[in-house]
DNA sequence: TTGAAAGCGCTAACAG
DNA sequence: CTGTTAGCGCTTTCAA
């Protein structure tokens, strides 16, 4: 391993000049800093972040962290978070919490997410997370449908905003028994519950609320989930015209499950989903979806965080993101 | 900041004697581990990472680099390996090696990708990469479809075998004008241009190959890109009965731009992907595809860079992943 | 503009 | 079973 020691021999001068020149530090003579440069690259030098991080106390890093990379919308999130904080001088490094933890101590569960100098935290991943990064005073982000009451800089989808949007088109395209094919959550503040609430409130503004709701459960947020919800809908005879899924994954799944089952959509029932995935305008019918701008929700989070490492105690801020009303085949 | 020294302190141990328990290695008696770990409780000490590397020169971390996380199917492998790596005591971290070069200085440029003890590097993220990182002698394994002269451990998808049980799989269904769907790359060693010799073979093995051949050029391996081949194909009046797309991603945009001509699959004309995407299962109609056995290919990849941690120079080898025929509606 | 000294927090090696 | 010693490679601080 070639040191900055080597380096500094080879260049004739000392450790110190060519720290200086590796950071861009200036105040280096351009004699000198040709002569390193030549060195370094004669050595095949690396910096050692290891050694820069243990000195300066600083990573460069922010840490990512969601509870699956696989799905779609963590992917992209992380793409665009990348871009952002590279304009920003910084690196990701993506961390996926869904797992369960491996046998290390309790102390150091999750010393890896601490080292970074600030992190930005899909809210799925918080459970049993939060006291320990809480009570550290540690630069974070929030990202999610949750309610952290205010104790982090919170960034958050139009869940209300876009689902009301959302159903409000379907009532506008003449559906008049709208339901909705939904997660798991049953209580508490989030995606699920969120989404539901602003469902119901945009049929009751039209006149159009359902008793009891046309509600069709899903156990879980995958397009399998949504093709059994589309089934058993079809299956119990509910007269439905139009359908709002959670997530375009799940409205994939309810798309096939009608198909199964002989509906056409939007002919027979119309279908809106939300998230914008790649795939949306693609479908056969193309997928009607709010379509929230991810990249302002990345630029967000990223501008948050680091200005929370330069300034910790500013006090914190709920972001709400844009969204757009993408109007495709399956309602129209 | 609690370091060592400090839980060493309030436990009335020695510095050792603390990271002896932080990395349970034994030989420290159960009544003194207990006053360490609940030093460490009482402070809320965490390890530093970077020291730890510093003096001991791993990290316990594999790099992943891939030109891009977007795409599904390098989400998909990073999260297959993250569980291959914990299985095996390490760590990942994901690199995205698409975009350009951020401004730092030559010689720190890919340092960071040497931070770790080993890399998975996917092959499209190489250019301009492979000198540097061969030089090193430093355990690497590529993945992708390129041709990497035995240089390093290369895990690869059943291009060939793949390719040619699709088509294979179209002849059987009774097509005889089967066209494909392919990708930039003209010439060298490729995903492209592998697949498309494996397609001309297959043709030629059953007697159906076409002179010129039915190749539907794409400018990128997009969906978008997809379906405007799916036009042009059309509107060409080109009669095919077959196709075989390169990728499920291009499936899908095919899917969509025979479905804008008015040709429907598999009645008209029958498609094939490559990939098993999640979607393709629900897609209408459901998309026959070569699915290539992602998790042995990661599960290869690590267990290779680990082998190479612990013998650099060991013999490098070529591994080519197995895969099922997936047969669905879009073929019969 | 350059350099010397000190030490970041940890662990390998050995001593007790 | 526990402690001591000696750095890992870098940057901060201060002096020249």
């Amino acid at each position: 391993m070639v040191t900055m020691e080597d380096v500094a021999r080879l260049a004739g001068v000392s450790k110190m000049t060519v720290s200086n020149v590796v950071n861009n530090r200036g105040g280096v003579g351009d004699l000198v800093r040709q002569r390193v440069l030549e060195a370094i690259r004669e050595s095949g030098y690396r910096v050692n972040v290891s050694a820069r991080t243990l000195k300066s106390g600083r990573t460069g890093v922010i840490g990512l962290a969601v509870p699956e990379i696989d799905l779609p919308y963590f992917s992209h999130l992380a793409d665009l978070v990348i871009d952002a904080a590279a304009r920003r001088g910084y690196h990701v490094a993506i961390e996926r919490t869904g797992a369960a933890e491996t046998g290390e101590a309790d102390a150091l569960a999750h010393s890896r997410l601490l080292q970074f100098d600030g992190l930005i935290l899909s809210a799925v991943a918080l459970d049993g997370l939060d006291e320990r990064l809480t009570e550290a005073g540690y630069p974070i982000v929030m990202l999610g449908e949750r309610d952290f009451g205010g104790r982090f800089d919170h960034v958050s989808m139009p869940n209300e905003a876009g689902i009301k949007a959302a159903t409000g088109h379907l009532a506008d395209q003449g559906c008049r028994r709208i339901g909705i094919v939904s997660g798991p959550a049953r209580e508490g503040v989030n995606v699920v519950t969120r989404r539901y609430r602003a469902y119901l409130d945009a049929l009751t503004e039209r006149g159009l609320a359902a008793d009891p709701p046309l509600l069709f459960p899903l156990d879980r947020m995958t397009m399998e989930a949504g093709r059994a919800a589309a089934h058993r809908m079809v299956d119990s005879g509910h007269e439905v015209d139009g359908l709002v899924a959670v997530t375009d994954t799940i409205a994939i799944g309810v798309l096939r499950g009608l198909a199964d089952r002989g509906l056409r959509v939007p002919d027979d029932v119309r279908l809106i989903g939300f998230d914008d995935v790649p795939e949306a305008r693609f479908l056969v019918p193309s997928l009607s979806t709010v379509a929230p701008d991810h990249r302002w929700m990345a630029e967000k989070a990223v501008e948050l965080v680091v200005q929370r490492v330069h300034a910790p105690s500013r006090p914190t801020g709920e972001y709400v993101a844009p969204f757009d009303l993408m109007i495709r085949e399956s309602t129209r």
